[in-house]
DNA sequence: TATTGTTATACTCTATAACTATA
DNA sequence: TATAGTTATAGAGTATAACAATA
């Protein structure tokens, strides 16, 4: 009864490995910086964007409520900041400040670095060649 | 100042979303189960080994203690016991019920379908070149 | 002495429900 | 009425430190 599908042949069963060395990676790189795998995204997600507390949660997955600790916490650190919106006077901006911005450049190195061990692995043409078929599965209409 | 390496000329670049989309579709499936990415792990490791709580611990990355919370809640529900160790008297075993077992069966094939969205929109040839790159990452041995 | 596992404690992440203020 | 955000509360996941039992 047990190893049943274990086959291996389909896609999901090297996708979730992947996906899960990926994140241990990511995930020791944030607790070098002390930010969990969420705030490591918020910044990331809030790199070249300022939104409002509900847009954020939308993309995170996230209740609105959810939201209200992770920034707080995150603007106590400096890391990010709120203000208010101009067009609704019941929304809240939030944007990287200088300090989220410059942490944000180091951990993107850091994790080109991390991955390094991985990623080297396979030849320079079958990086690109993954690398290709990855963003083709991402822009995707569905992905 | 900004968009500084966004040339997304690294693999490591397609790799990380490729990573947190994928975690979202599992986290999606562990919500609808109750259960964690965590957690998922947990039984997805354990399904053809019975291991002891140390060594548990260092494939998840954790400690001992957390270990302890992880694993008492899920033998709550049924999904794992503990029993003691036949060789270290200190040492005990964790292994998956029958429970745990159907379970993870079930995760597997909804895990397949989640990811489905996404690897659908790649040819069938792309998708087992795709999983075959991924597969030669992770199997090398720094991976 | 060192290791295995647990307990106690504290903090982050997450959700639900109830609330205020604005649309 | 509906939406935006916060607060209060509760539970899971995580770490650190201290501990008992065994090696």
């Amino acid at each position: 009864m047990k190893q049943p599908s274990q086959s291996s042949e389909h896609l999901s069963d090297a996708l979730v490995p992947a996906a899960f060395v990926t994140m241990a990676v990511l995930n020791k790189i944030g607790a070098e910086n002390n930010l969990s795998l969420t705030l490591i995204r918020v910044l990331g997600i809030l790199w070249d964007r300022r939104l409002r507390m509900a847009e954020l949660a939308d993309r995170l997955g996230l209740k609105k409520s959810t939201m209200t600790g992770l920034v707080s916490r995150a603007e106590q650190r400096g890391l990010l900041a709120r203000a208010p919106n101009a067009e609704d006077d019941r929304a809240i901006d939030v944007f990287l400040t200088n300090e989220g911005a410059v942490l944000v450049e180091r951990l993107r190195a850091q994790t080109q670095r991390g991955l390094g061990g991985l990623t080297s692995s396979l030849s320079v043409s079958d990086q690109r060649q993954l690398a290709d078929l990855l963003w083709r599965m991402l822009e995707s209409p569905k992905g």
